[in-house]
Order: C-alpha cells, then sequence, then structure tokens
DNA sequence: TTTTTTGCAAAAGGTTTGCAACACG
DNA sequence: CGTGTTGCAAACCTTTTGCAAAAAA
C-alpha cells in the first residue's frame, strides 16, 4: 500500500494509507462521509485526501445520483446499475457498448478526444422491487 | 405551452410558462441559476418549478460532471458529450447501445427493473483541443 | 530542516424550508 | 373562495479555504 501510494508520487501518511485500505476493502463507491465515519479522520482531511488522490489518477469520481460525490479506485473500468431504494450498486463492464462509444466519438462533429465517460443504470434491486 | 402543463397537472402560472419556454429555446441542458437569470424570477420558484417538473416527468435532471443540476425537457432521450474546456454539449443517441444496456438488465443478477440510465461522454471539443 | 499534511474554524456554493402574501381555477 | 404558488429570509448540507501545529522526507 505504501508502494501504491510512493508510485503515484503521494507521501506516505496514516491518513492515506487508512482511506486507500478503506477503498481497497470496499466493494461499493464511496463518499467523503462514509470514509470519514469509517475512520477517525477529520472531514476536512478526508476531502482533502480524496482530492489528492483524484489528480494522481488513484481514485476516480463516479456519479451515483446521489447529492454526495463518490469514489472507487480507479483499477479495472466499469460501470454500475444503483438501486435507487436501497443504495445497492452492481458492477458491469460491457465491451461493446465500450466499442460503440469509442465510434460515436470519432463520428462527432464537435468532439474529437473522450477523456472518460459515465454510465450509470438506475432502478430497483431485486430487493426492494 | 399552457396545453403541455395542464397536460402534465400544472397549474399554469407566468413563471411556469417562462421557465418551460426557456427549456423549449435551449439546446443544452440548464442549471436553476441559467433559468434564474434569463427571467425575473427568484431562484427558490426556479428551484420549486424545476422540482413540480421533474415530478411529473416534463423535465429529466442530467449529470453533466458539474456542481449544480442541469435539466432538459424529458422529450426524446439521448445522451450528451460534454466539454470539459467550455462546457459545450453535443446530444448523441444509438441504438445498439440501448439494446445492450437493456439485455445487461437482463443479465443482471441483482436488478430487475431499470427506471433509466445515465451514459455522458466527457472530453474536449474541437475549439478547445 | 524544509515542505506537506492535518485539524479546527469559518466560509462558500448549491439547494431546501418556513411563512405570509398572492394568484390560479 | 380554497388550495397551490411565489418571494424573502433563513437554514441546510456538502465541499472548500485560511491558518497554525504536527509530521513526512
Amino acid at each position: 500500500m505504501q508502494k501504491l501510494l510512493r508510485e503515484y508520487g503521494h507521501k506516505v501518511t496514516p491518513a492515506r494509507l487508512a482511506v486507500l485500505n478503506i477503498f481497497a476493502r470496499s466493494k461499493s463507491p464511496l463518499a467523503a462521509e462514509d470514509v470519514q465515519k469509517k475512520l477517525q479522520l477529520d472531514l476536512v482531511t478526508v476531502y482533502r485526501t480524496l482530492a489528492v488522490f483524484e489528480k494522481s489518477g488513484i481514485l476516480i469520481r463516479v456519479n451515483l445520483g446521489k447529492d454526495s460525490a463518490h469514489y472507487e479506485l480507479a483499477r479495472n473500468h466499469h460501470h454500475h446499475i444503483v438501486c435507487t431504494n436501497c443504495d445497492r450498486v452492481e458492477d458491469f463492464r460491457n465491451e461493446k457498448v465500450e466499442k460503440i462509444l469509442a465510434s460515436i466519438v470519432r463520428r462527432s462533429s464537435k468532439f474529437i478526444k473522450i477523456r472518460e465517460h459515465s454510465l450509470e443504470l438506475f432502478g430497483l434491486c431485486s430487493n426492494c422491487v
């Protein structure tokens, strides 16, 4: 974990190790408050840590349709299906979609370079139907 | 426009007509503040109007990766390519993607009913590359 | 020791709520 | 006339900023 932090150019501190561990263990995206509650860290420190991690590329921000920003480890690109009732999240990845998205950009008249895309499905999970 | 409001079960007021007209004319999603600036309406009224319109289904909220919520008329489902530099927005729609998304839901182990999905591409438009 | 990082307090930005005056139907 | 809508003030919530103390390299 220390190695990971150093690879991304971060100083190694207890706070950063702790935050990184939380994300490594979590199977769903977390908001700043989620992280703060699991640790004994100031919320401001969490926000700053998330910002630093996002900028370096170790974390990415994902849109879950909530009022707070959520983050997850950047490795293995995927998308989400989100239960709008209980917030359960399922990951998915589909090669066809990725290819089509790439072709859409090629076809675009106004856009040349796409940096990222967000694709989220919202509905009710089997528990909540 | 009055008819549209009535169809969606809203009372017809100058504020609502004005807001609806703004959206009818706009070719890109608008935030509450955008709407407020174009009209002589209290920001609170705009927020409440947007909320009412979203609940009735006349407007939908779209994720543009900004810190404020954006809305557009709900008719003709589509997605967006957003320039992260100048905020230019291009719409697109792709039947293949829609079909694949439907199949993903069918295949999902945890989810049964999907209500909506959000798909946005972020990058730089030709002006900003 | 030098530069970052952390915590605390405070501010900022977007959005929501309470309430009385007003307007639609 | 009765209920829904509007404006104004204030509250709320998430996120950001300033600054001094503490810690990493």
